[in-house]
DNA sequence: GCCGAAGTTGCGAAGGACTTGCAAGTAGCA
DNA sequence: TGCTACTTGCAAGTCCTTCGCAACTTCGGC
């Protein structure tokens, strides 16, 4: 695979760990590092929390990964290449749906011209109520 | 003061200590549970930390307060009659600047029209990098 | 293929932020 | 003024995340 140019780049290395937390996060779609490590621990049981955690950053560092702030408190993480969507977090039934970075554009312009304030779209979840709690 | 209205209409009380709370969210504009603290105590020194945090909780029951999530983790609480713009926080230098509520209409009408998500944009961070930083 | 330096892991402990249980205190209706 | 139910303060507890450190593993070089 070739995200371990990604590591070795900096210096870092590919270890079993990390191969399985960045696999968990891409099969997971979005993960909480609880999440992460519980996925990872369904095939190698031995991992450590604290190991998924310090991946998860080392993993972010590099660009492989990312966070997003759900709300609630904790970080959720996804893969990087899946970042192509924004989060829409109902503050109801606490579902977590997707709408495409594009339904954003307009606002991401409006910042720009009016604050000179650059938007990083897939940081921040959206809240409100989704289609079915609105009823 | 009318907040007391919305308190005994619940059946709930307005004591010194409450007053203090929602006072100190007022003259601080954005504030986490332990800067309200720490302002309530400017004061009165005698008051307890889990007090805060209960009578946030309580006061945004009620709706006198709101939280919102600005990213780190932790809430940071708003009177609710300040609620009328959107946070701008700088991923780069942490600041957080305003927007008034109307630069994401269209972002909002978006949402609603295609996927039926009624957005309660007063809830949310919008991250990225101020003026500031861009340079 | 073997070596060694430096990055990593696992584990336990520490830290911070918030929550809970409970007895004593107090607001506010009667 | 009395009472009852809501509140407070305090201490302990929980949850999530980070740290320190010794043992271990990766990987470039020999």
């Amino acid at each position: 695979m070739a995200d371990k140019h990604e590591l070795r780049d900096k210096g870092l290395r590919l270890t079993p760990q990390r191969e399985l937390v960045l696999s968990a996060v891409r099969e997971l779609g979005h993960a909480t590092p609880e999440e992460v490590a519980e996925q990872v621990r369904a095939t190698h049981p031995g991992i450590n929390l604290s190991t998924v955690y310090r991946n998860l950053e080392t993993l972010e560092n590099v660009g492989l990964v990312q966070h997003t702030h759900l709300g609630h408190g904790g970080a959720t993480y996804h893969a990087a290449e899946e970042l192509t969507h924004l989060h829409l977090v109902c503050s109801d039934c606490g579902s977590v749906g997707d709408a495409p970075i594009g339904a954003a554009a307009n606002f991401v312009q409006n910042l720009a011209d009016d604050y000179g304030f650059k938007t990083d779209v897939t940081h921040f979840a959206v809240y409100g109520l989704c289609a079915a709690c609105v009823k």
